[in-house]
DNA sequence: CACCGGTACGTACCGGCGGTATGTGAGATA
DNA sequence: TATCTCACATACCGCCGGTACGTACCGGTG
């Protein structure tokens, strides 16, 4: 995790990996078929490690408006966060091929950002929608919106800037 | 081009490039100062050849509302393409890293979206906001969504259903 | 206790790939 | 004609992912 997070995969050797574990690539090998694989692992661990606390959230009892706005808030956090920005947002879609990525995103982020939705339109706070569309635009969006926050020269600034678009979109969404 | 379309950044092979070049790779690094720079300079050709027709679109006369509409579906259209899904929304930032790619596409697709919030804004078609915000927020969904479409089995209909969902949300910022 | 199979590694090596150093022929220049 | 430069070609290097094979240990069995 630590390297891929500052190297990136391709910049990452897996004899830099066992030389940090102080292991060999024998017992690498052993434990994972191969580069891609551990990637894999690391971002299921990431992913694991993200998602829960989160999923916690969005399914709290209250509000569902304020629960939704509350768990979105924290996911934008969460993609600020280096070892997610990277290894989840930016890499995993390439490293592992965007319909594997798609497949185990189902059970993780992805998902997450469906309940949400689907929670909102069940509460009748937004008008009847194809879920899984809706779903897969804010997660781009949010992903952007992430993007935008990490490079920003003011990240506090932008943080607000774009939670309150993001707000803003939402609203639009939501029924008079 | 084709290569990195087909196989991706890391599985295209410089040897493989000459050979279909019918050149050497004395050739290649005589014109090019590394892959990396071919990468980019593929990079650059697609999004030259995308990008114009799409600003002429956008700056066209006419309802500045049906104007932007009608933008926005051609740059859908345009992400369905393989060559500019693969190159441009997928592995550049990766393989360019995320800022230098941010820097690249402000003179190509981000630079057309934010000029068509603004004109939207001018306009008085939407509420105002933090235009650079705004566009970098839809182009994470329109990305999410090209690449929703492009792996759906059932491309047709998933457009619509993208063109429906964006349309909606822009629908919500509309002033009344 | 000897034997054995399997697990969990370590070691040595291969092939491919990005990159470089150097050679070379064709044209421009003086 | 001698020289210089450009536009390549050729040969080679070092790194890296992956593999083949060797080995120490450990629990079960006769």
């Amino acid at each position: 995790m630590h390297l891929f997070t500052k190297r990136g995969y391709a910049g990452t050797s897996l004899d830099e990996v066992v030389k940090r574990a102080r292991v060999t690539k024998g017992a690498l090998y052993h434990h994972f078929s191969g580069k891609q694989a551990l990637f894999e692992a690391a971002f299921t661990q990431v992913e694991t490690q993200s998602i829960s606390s989160l999923t916690a959230l969005i399914t709290a009892d209250g509000d569902p408006w304020e629960t939704a706005v509350g768990g979105l808030r924290a996911y934008v956090r969460k993609c600020l966060e280096p070892e997610y920005q990277r290894i989840i947002v930016h890499e995993a879609p390439v490293v592992m091929g965007w319909e594997r990525w798609r497949e185990a995103e189902e059970q993780f982020s992805f998902g997450l950002l469906r309940t949400a939705v689907q929670l909102l339109v069940d509460a009748g706070e937004i008008e009847e929608a194809p879920v899984e569309i809706m779903a897969r635009l804010l997660f781009g969006a949010l992903s952007a919106g992430a993007s935008t926050i990490a490079s920003s020269s003011d990240p506090k600034r932008t943080g607000r800037e774009v939670e309150g678009a993001i707000l803003r979109v939402l609203e639009g969404l939501r029924k008079k």
